[in-house]
DNA sequence: CAAAAATGAGTTACCGGTAACTGGTAAAAA
DNA sequence: TTTTTACCAGTTACCGGTAACTCATTTTTG
């Protein structure tokens, strides 16, 4: 039976249109490295993937020789076919609502750094604080099935929801005590981190205080810290109503001293202002200095996040510091964890981790 | 002959050791969705795949079962595996030095923007300023096979240019016009630059004046700056020898402010300072302030990058804004071109793409 | 010393798509 | 009407790894 062979060599098909669509550069296998070795792909395969303590791979010598081997014909393991093969991808999706904010960027690292030792990568994306870019992005992670899943907040689409159950990987929520969680949490309670701020500020005597943020739907941290702010303020009997919205999150510096001049314009005998981030207040501090306002005698300032420029600024922000680095470390070992699990068939019980936040008192206020 | 079947059933594996590493979630795959409809799963790829103006897709009637049905069994396509089989990741590759700074998310941004409308999505990375770490990175995206690789400036180490040169696949250099580049470049000359800002400096007034830097090994386009100023002094007939290195980039605010210091200390006629970015001229500016100093009177500060820190303080740091974005978009649609050509079985020639900076001459100068 | 257990390495059969080729039917051309 | 062409859809053979099984040795145990 003269079964026609699949001819793919260019010469086969030379008379064909052209042009073929793939260059020559055909490289190195497992297959090339087991051959030049002289042994079955798999002893190779073996010799590459051999973890801590597992057993039923190669002598030492032989393992030695294929490594050797495979370095001087400069092979690179196919993740691609790894994974196909495998079912294990090999990485985990982490979303930040913004690359630029160091923040979540912060978190990232201590994620990075929780989860490279176990040899998983982290692939970042960034959902410019919608939900809708989040979903889409969930969406295009998703099918390169990923291992876990690390998200910012708690906000998400029933879509993105539905898409994450179904993918059926782990999941942790980060830098909010999700009310309603997917899976797992990592964060702390922005309301109670702000409300913290305000009784501080009520220590030093500050009465009359407004908050500044950003429309509360574009960012669910902001509004929790605006809700935060609310409840403080009326437990401590004093009146919340002093609050002004500055477009979406994140606001930005200019926003700050543009929101400062228009709250002492509605309440001209305004004496403490909490912004939803260090930026704002920046802005905002810097608006004072323009028009000759002493901070904190005129207006005390305090800001949120404990960024670079709160500490650097003249005279410092008092702001909340958080623990960024710690909530991307403990989420990605809680992921680890949860991975682990699930490679060996079970499901990791939910958890919530709490990180620590530090309220700062500086020159600000 | 009774060929034994390969068993992966969980029963017939039931009696051996437990556990196994797998849940039993059987996704929906193609041949399922294939079968449903009562085609071959050739027919659902190509209706699946089908691109603006390719042929040899089904019937449109067809097209439509097959895209609803699908979507009716939740299939979700496995990237993996058409990876695998196609050849064609779907991704770039993206290095960037950090996340956390604007200047480098917004190129990031920008080569989202330019890419993402043709299906391609962008892997990120960040080098911590590391050639090293960047060359970690990059042998564990390129084992991923992306179709294109972006990196930031053109210093890398030997073995970082031998896997790209072998990986074969279209490579961008963004951020600095490189001396050598690996092939294809997108950006502008930093020494320029920052001999423009000189320049208008001398044109104030301005004579003796200092460079505020970091360490030039860790930062390659932080060593341009320097070399910039250097050159344009030496042009003008002025004294470059006032010149101060604080540390591994990125240089920090804080580092900024100790610099100024010890800078007034060694040449306390010093009338004017430009610093390597936006973050140590602010901590200059700072330093000054709590010193009691006028700004620019005492002292005039330049920064570089046009970060929003510098039009946000008081007074506005002068800087030389740089069109990150731009960088980025320009970047991204040089690699889509090289991606096709690559694809389409040739090689775009190497080109360099020039993109614009503007000094702003601002309140500090 | 024989039987049982442990171990190293080979064999086989996929994983879920897509490229390339083949065959069949309908529309267009002769 | 017959031949040619166009086009749709099916078939086959992989892509490059790894899981699971098998078999031949070696080591341990009774």
């Amino acid at each position: 039976m003269p079964k026609k062979l699949p001819s793919r060599s260019p010469v086969a098909t030379a008379d064909k249109k052209l042009p073929k669509l793939v260059a020559p550069v055909r490289s190195v296998t497992m297959n090339d490295v087991a051959a030049r070795v002289g042994v079955s792909k798999m002893t190779v395969s073996r010799a590459l993937s051999r973890q801590e303590g597992s057993r039923r791979s190669a002598t030492e010598a032989l393992r030695q020789r294929i490594l050797k081997t495979s370095r001087e014909m400069g092979y690179v393991i196919d993740q691609t076919a790894r994974t196909f093969s495998s079912k294990r991808s090999g990485f985990v999706a982490a979303l930040i609502p913004a690359l630029n904010n160091s923040n979540f960027s912060d978190t990232a690292h201590g994620l990075v750094a929780a989860v490279e030792s176990s040899g998983l990568q982290v692939l970042l994306g960034y959902t410019d604080y919608d939900v809708h870019t989040e979903e889409r992005l969930l969406r295009a992670m998703l099918s390169r099935r990923p291992e876990g899943v690390i998200l910012t907040g708690g906000n998400h689409t029933a879509a993105a929801r539905k898409l994450l159950k179904s993918a059926g990987v782990p999941v942790v929520e980060t830098w909010d005590l999700v009310a309603n969680p997917i899976e797992h949490t990592v964060g702390f309670s922005n309301a109670e981190a702000t409300g913290e701020l305000v009784r501080h500020l009520h220590a030093k005597g500050y009465r009359r205080i407004a908050f500044l943020g950003g429309a509360p739907e574009s960012d669910a941290r902001g509004a929790d810290r605006r809700r935060g702010f609310e409840r403080a303020m009326t437990d401590l009997g004093l009146d919340c109503s002093r609050s002004l919205s500055v477009g979406q999150a994140p606001v930005s510096m200019a926003q700050g001293a543009e929101g400062v001049a228009q709250l002492v314009l509605r309440w001209p005998d305004l004496e403490a202002l909490v912004c939803v981030s260090d930026h704002p207040a920046f802005g905002a501090l810097m608006e004072c200095q323009r028009r000759g306002w002493a901070v904190p005698q005129r207006m005390a300032i305090a800001g949120f996040g404990g960024f670079e420029v709160a500490a650097s600024c003249h005279p410092q922000l008092t702001t909340v510091v958080v623990d960024c680095v710690g909530i991307g470390r403990a989420a990605g070992e809680l992921l680890l964890r949860a991975i682990d699990a699930a490679r060996a068939g079970h499901r990791l019980p939910a958890e919530t981790v709490t990180t620590p936040f530090r309220v700062e008192l500086r020159g600000s206020t």
